[in-house]
DNA sequence: GATCCAGTCTGTATCGATACAGAGACTAAC
DNA sequence: GTTAGTCTCTGTATCGATACAGACTGGATC
C-alpha cells in the first residue's frame, strides 16, 4: 500500500495540512519545513498527491476531453480528425492541461454512459455523426463544451468554432460549374444514417439530418442552382464511413455507367481520394475524364492535386480548445467563423468533348 | 449548484447507498424503486454519480494515460506515434477505457509533476527522448506501465513491446551493403541531446544516449563492419526534432560537398522523406544520386517508393494498451517482440559510376 | 410455529486530499 | 507595555461518492 498524506504527515509531526501545503502552497510554511516533509515523502515513498482525490476536494480534473461521435480508432485514420486534434493538443499543452479521448461505445445507452463517467473539466465535440445526445448529456452534467459543427439549435451562450459549411462548398461548386460542368454527381458520407453506400434518392437537401453534410450538400446545390441545374438533376452518391475505400466502392457503379458524372463534388478529401482511387484503379482506356474536387485540403491533398477547399484544421482545434480553457467574457466571442479559401488544383478541368 | 447523490435520496425519501445502488449495482434493489430513482434524479436534473468522487471510492480511474516524451503538438505531425495512437485507440475502445494523452512541460520539474498529476490506471509509455525520469515517476506512483523502447535496465517484470531494433536497421543497412554502397551517412534524431543539426563525430556509438536510436546506428554499424567499413568511416548526421525539413537542412551540406554519401541511412522514414526533399528541392544538374532508406514504413513511404524497415504501428500501440489493461498472468508474456520486414523499393540502387 | 433464506434497503466508515478559520509566536510600531 | 500585523502551523469540515456489515420483510421449509 501506498503511503498517503497522513502517513507523511504522522512521519514528520505535523499536520496533514501542513504537508498539503508543501506540495500544493509552498509559501504557506517555512522552507527548511517544506524541505524536512518533502524528505521524509521520499523516503516512505510517497508519490505525491494522490490526483483524484484532489480533484474531488478542489473541484476541478485539469483535463478537458475530446469527443468523437464515431469509433476512436477511425479518429486517427482521419487526417483531417489528427490535424484538428493537434491544434487541441497545442493549446492544452500551452494550458498544462490533458486530453482526454473519450471513445464512444456503438449502443447509445453505453455511450451516454461513457461521457457522463468522464472526469474532465469541459468538452471539445468534434462531430461525425449526430451528436445531440452527447450535447444533452454534457449540458445535464453542467459541463463547459464547444462544438465544432454548425447546429440548429445552438444556444446563444453555447461556444462554437466552425466554418460557413454551405458557402465553402458553394465556392468548389461554382468552381466546377464554371468549367461547364453539368452532370455532377455529389458524394458525402452519412447522407442519411442506414442507408446503404451509392446513389439515393432524395426529395430535398432538408432530408440531410447532420447538419455539416447537410450544408455542404446546400452550397454544392446552390452554386447549381444558379446555372440552371436543379437539385434533382444532381445525382447523390452515400459513402458510409468517409473512408478512401468506401469512397471507391460507393462510386464504381456510377463510373460503369454509359453516361457517368464529368465532375464529382465530395463532401470531404478523404471521400474525393477515394474518387481518384476507383478512377486510377481502371485501365486507362475505359477511365471517364472526371473532374473531382474535396473538402478540407489535408496534407494528402496536395500531393494528389487535389481541387478543395481549405479549412484550417488544426487552428479550428486549437481555438475550440482555447474557448473552451478561458472562455472569452464576451458571449459573441464565443462564437467563431474561421475563414476558407478554394484551392485549385489539378484534379478539376473542362468538361472534355465527347 | 447540481444536485448531489444525497439530494435525490432526500427527494425519493431512500438512502444515499439506495441511490448509488440504482445507478452501481441494479440487482441490489427493486425495479420499481429503482425506476422511482431514476425518475426523481432526471426530474432533479442529477447527471448521476460524479465521476471523480467515483473514482476516488472505487480505487480505479477507467483511463490510461499516453506518455509522449516529447511535444503533444508534435506527437500528432508523426505519422508513426499517430498510428501507435490508433492502436491504443483500439485497445481502449474494447476495454472501455478512456485515454488521457500528457503534454510534458519543457522543464523537467513541471514534466514530473504533470505524470505525478495524471489521474490514469496505468501508462503507455511512447519513447521520443530519454524517459528514465518519467518511468521513475510513474514507478513511484506504484502504477503499471508498458514502455515501447528497448530500455537498458528494464526489470524482468516490466511489461513492453518493441521491436529488434538493431536486427532490423541492420537489414536495411545489409541491404544497402549489398547494392554496394561504401561512402554512407547514417542520419539520426537525438543522437546527443543539445547536439546542433549536422554532421557529428563520435568515439563509438555507444555515446549516443536513446536506447532506441542507439539500437538503429549499431545495426547500421554492424552490417558494413561485416563489409569492412568501420565505425570511423560512416558520416553521423544530426537531425534534431524528427521532422522533414529538419532532416533536409541537416543533410543539406553533406550533398554540396565534393564527394558526397552515395547513401543515407535514416533512423526514421520521416528523416528519409526529408533526405528526398532536400535531393528533390536541387536542380536536377547538380543532384546526386544518392540512395535513402528509412525506418517504420509509415503511409508516406510507399507513395514516396522509400526503401525502409517495416514495423507494426498499430500493433504496437494496440498490444502496448492490451499489455497494460489485462495483464498477462505469465511474466514472460509481457514481453512482446514484434517482427519487421525490410521493404524494398525505388528509393535504393546500385552505387552509380562516377 | 420456529427456522432459514433470499431479496431489499439502511447506516456508518472510508477513499485521500484541500479550504478556511483560527491559534501561537514573534516582530514592529506607537 | 499594549496593539497590530506577519509568519507558521493546526484542526475541523468537506468534496461526492462506494463498500460492507447488518436490519428488516415475507415466503418457503420442516
Amino acid at each position: 500500500m501506498k503511503p498517503t498524506l497522513q502517513a507523511v504527515a504522522d512521519a514528520v509531526g505535523v499536520s496533514r495540512s501542513t504537508v498539503s501545503n508543501a506540495y500544493s502552497r509552498p509559501d504557506q510554511l517555512s522552507a527548511t519545513l517544506r524541505e524536512r516533509i518533502l524528505d521524509a515523502a521520499r523516503q516512505l515513498g510517497y508519490p505525491g498527491p494522490n490526483p483524484t482525490a484532489r480533484s474531488l476536494r478542489r473541484g476541478f480534473v485539469g483535463s478537458i476531453g475530446v469527443l468523437f461521435t464515431s469509433q476512436l480508432s477511425y479518429a486517427f485514420t482521419d487526417p483531417f480528425a489528427v490535424r484538428f486534434l493537434a491544434g487541441v493538443g497545442t493549446a492544452a499543452e500551452r494550458h498544462g492541461t490533458s486530453m482526454l479521448l473519450v471513445p464512444l461505445p456503438p449502443a447509445v445507452t453505453d455511450a451516454r454512459r461513457a461521457v457522463e463517467n468522464a472526469a474532465v473539466d469541459g468538452f471539445c465535440v468534434y462531430c461525425v455523426a449526430d451528436e445531440e445526445w452527447a450535447l444533452d448529456v454534457i449540458r445535464q452534467r453542467g459541463l463547459p463544451f464547444v462544438s465544432t459543427a454548425s447546429r440548429d439549435d445552438a444556444g446563444d451562450d453555447e461556444r462554437f468554432v466552425g466554418i460557413d459549411e454551405r458557402a465553402a462548398a458553394r465556392s468548389a461548386a461554382a468552381h466546377v460549374a464554371g468549367l461547364g460542368h453539368r452532370r455532377v454527381a455529389l458524394l458525402a458520407d452519412s447522407v442519411l444514417p442506414g442507408a446503404p453506400a451509392g446513389p439515393l434518392t432524395l426529395v430535398g437537401v432538408d432530408q440531410v439530418p447532420h447538419p455539416t453534410t447537410r450544408g455542404r450538400l446546400a452550397g454544392f446545390a446552390d452554386a447549381f442552382a444558379e446555372v440552371g441545374v436543379g437539385w434533382a438533376e444532381l445525382t447523390l452518391v452515400n459513402a458510409p464511413g468517409n473512408s478512401r475505400p468506401a469512397a471507391a466502392a460507393a462510386i464504381a457503379g456510377l463510373l460503369d455507367q454509359p453516361a457517368p458524372p464529368t465532375a464529382v463534388l465530395a463532401g470531404s478529401d478523404v471521400l474525393a481520394l477515394g474518387v481518384l482511387d476507383a478512377l486510377a484503379a481502371r485501365p486507362a482506356r475505359d477511365r471517364p475524364t472526371v473532374s473531382v474536387t474535396g473538402f478540407d485540403d489535408v496534407p494528402e491533398a496536395a500531393a494528389a492535386g487535389l481541387t478543395t477547399v481549405r479549412q484550417p484544421a488544426e487552428e479550428k482545434g486549437r481555438i475550440a480548445a482555447e474557448l473552451l480553457l478561458d472562455p472569452p467574457a464576451d458571449a459573441a466571442a464565443g462564437h467563431v467563423l474561421l475563414p476558407t479559401a478554394l484551392i485549385v488544383r489539378g484534379s478539376t478541368g473542362p468538361v472534355p468533348r465527347s
